[in-house]
DNA sequence: TGACAAACTTACTGACCAGTAAGTAAAATC
DNA sequence: GATTTTACTTACTGGTCAGTAAGTTTGTCA
């Protein structure tokens, strides 16, 4: 699942076979159909693992209980940190791009996932902006939905122009939301 | 190559096949190869065309001699359109997303087409925040970036979620921009 | 020790895919 | 009117892919 969660990431749904998994794990690929049937379980299973840990961190008081600030630079360090290994997209993002070629259960699953990055990152918008920490106009949703967009278009963007725009994109939604100090 | 074009913006390079073409044609695959070799010449030769008619608009008076503001809403207003049109991706978007998995000759022309809306949108981004138009503060090169981003991002996640979310973002970027009247 | 199940391997199928070689029909050129 | 070029078709190749059926090994438990 790991694999599969990092080959989804490199290459995409229609990018990557059981012969791939297989072939890394030195067994053959009958062995991964052992596990999962069917390619669209595997990627199912990993997009569920996903939102299962996803859910977990943000119900964990470590992140939970933290100041609206620091939720948010915990958000962009995940993709930061996507971007660090491998030159990685957004599972998300990933899955959309692909979405018209997806089995139905998947694009329910990235749709869930969307809505539950979209969500939080939505309360999390609200919160700040209610304790007075950060500055936008609008709807919390719409600048919740331009700040994940912008995140996934940024890693996508990278493997095309470098780490530098996607490093200058989350300074600059730092600069747009933060109130001068 | 419209047709190509619009395979690309809806499944992705290898989302795609001759066989595709050439049935919407009511042809043969080789005849589809005998105009275009390879696939990756097919694909090289539609982000070309692509680019030279985005420089044509641009370098065009209807375009060029607007003022910032009108034309950025004409820079929105293909994203609209390509989200109208069939749920359709950003061209630069649904290439970066399987980058790793495409010829050299196409990164380079993914690569050269996302420098070319990006300079274009920086340079539009400067000209309004010194005409007094546009408001944003950092870099034009760091909010144009953010901007292109996340217009690809959102027509991703349009797929997922629909139309509404993408609408959104753009809303949410004029009124980030737009210094109140 | 023997029954059973988990985790494989071997060997395969049918579908699709990019690309090719050889042939054909019609139009343009000389 | 003959030759050449353009735009195909027919028929195929070798490769990859998801998925399967049947057999094998290994460990567990009664």
């Amino acid at each position: 699942m790991d694999l599969a969660e990092s080959l989804l990431q490199e290459r995409g749904f229609n990018g990557f076979s059981y012969a791939h998994i297989a072939n890394d794990l030195d067994v053959k690929n009958a062995a991964v159909h052992y596990h999962f049937p069917t390619k669209e379980e595997l990627a199912c299973a990993v997009i569920q693992r996903y939102r299962d840990r996803f859910q977990l961190w943000i119900n964990n008081s470590r992140i939970k209980d933290l100041p609206p600030r620091e939720k948010l630079d915990w958000f962009f360090s995940i993709y930061i940190n996507t971007r660090a290994d491998n030159g990685k997209v957004c599972l998300a993002g990933s899955l959309e791009t692909e979405f018209n070629s997806l089995p139905v259960s998947l694009r329910e699953q990235t749709e869930a996932l969307t809505r539950e990055l979209l969500t939080w990152l939505q309360a999390t918008l609200q919160e700040g902006r209610e304790t007075g920490i950060f500055q936008f106009s609008g709807d919390p949703s719409g600048k919740a939905a331009l700040i994940l967009a912008s995140l996934q278009g940024a890693l996508q963007m990278a493997r095309a122009l470098g780490s530098d725009q996607f490093h200058a994109v989350v300074k600059q939604h730092k600069q747009d939301l933060l109130l001068p100090a």
